[in-house]
DNA sequence: CGGGCGGTACACCGATCGGTCTCGGTCCGC
DNA sequence: GCGGACCGAGACCGATCGGTGTACCGCCCG
């Protein structure tokens, strides 16, 4: 029935070591250091997944609501919406903020997909279709705040968050504001507030 | 004394190899496949570098100079020097075109970076410097055409070129145009030119 | 009480990993 | 012509890969 939290425990904690291991490590780390991160065995792992593809797949999906959630673009009632200026800015503070974190290695999916190299892959469609949905949201908030060119400007800001997260996540760069100003820049480019 | 070709030809071949492997199969090529196709023995690729991540280190090195001189950036002294901004667009339109090719995978030393997690990592070293030398030729750009800020601007720059070539590389963009319009609008802000 | 059911533990599979070593051949200078 | 440097082919090493098969355990439900 699935009602209570020990029920799902075993894929739930299988999930959580997937997510930081994958994220930490990257895709190449192995079933058996998955399996005891997690407290598993193997046995349970193939008989709640087809293939070690798919719980990288599910952990990803699992990933997904959150991570939005964090950028602060979830269609959360309980605030006031604020303007869509502010909303798209408060992605960078976020990613900002996430990037100084010394454990920060860039956005997973851009990582995942990156590391992949196969679109086919269940976890690229998975990274994919999350992508998708933050140009998606940069659109309607472009929009919504009377940009020019919404898609245009979405894109732009997408080059600017995963330029961001795979500079800052390489060590290459600090950001230190840089993505907020160069967020405004476009914004003001854009003809948005 | 490795004047002629034949006697650097098995070092060649292997890195020739390397480069087009590692850049389209990931990291996690293995030695015999990669040593199959360079048509290089395991031993005489041994007796030339120390272990697996030293010949990746020694493929990227040795396209960082061809990278940066496809990318037009290299100091040349057959034409008259175009503007900066020129220059800069340059860089941006190449990018462009190179994305288009359907074996496009996105810049190499920013994939392995990604791949690799392990800034200590010897190719992640080279492909770090390939990213420094790749900012600082922005920077110096920006500064030659009166940038306001050409530090903020080169790093800005450098957002728009890996964020593209990631998203592209991922097949989550197409760019077409929007990298080349996007470095306008910050050199405008910017105030150059 | 008894039988599933979900779970762990662990041996095991063939394949492949990075790396070493031996063998035989080819070519070059003496 | 001979010795040695060089190199490709590939066997071999222990470890690990993703994945499976078997046996055993505790727990809940009838």
């Amino acid at each position: 029935m699935a009602t209570s939290t020990d029920k799902t425990s075993t894929r739930d904690r299988l999930l959580d070591a997937a997510t930081e291991l994958f994220y930490r490590d990257g895709v190449s780390i192995g079933v058996e250091a998955l399996c005891r991160a997690a407290g598993v065995s193997k046995r349970s792992m193939y008989q709640l997944f087809a293939s070690k593809d798919e719980v990288l797949a599910a952990s990803l999906e699992r990933r997904a609501p959150e991570y939005g959630r964090r950028l602060g673009l979830s269609a959360e009632e309980s605030e006031p919406p604020r303007p869509p200026r502010e909303r798209i800015l408060h992605v960078f503070e976020q990613l900002e903020a996430a990037s100084v974190q010394d454990d920060y290695r860039g956005c997973p999916f851009l990582s995942a997909l990156v590391e992949l190299k196969d679109p086919g892959h269940p976890a690229s469609v998975v990274a994919l279709r999350a992508k998708g949905a933050l140009v998606e949201t940069f659109r309607a908030e472009a929009e919504r705040g009377g940009a020019k060119d919404p898609d245009l400007l979405a894109r732009q800001l997408a080059l600017i968050f995963d330029g961001a997260s795979a500079r800052a996540g390489a060590g290459a760069e600090t950001l230190q504001g840089l993505t907020k100003t160069t967020a405004a820049t476009l914004l003001d480019a854009a003809g948005m507030n």
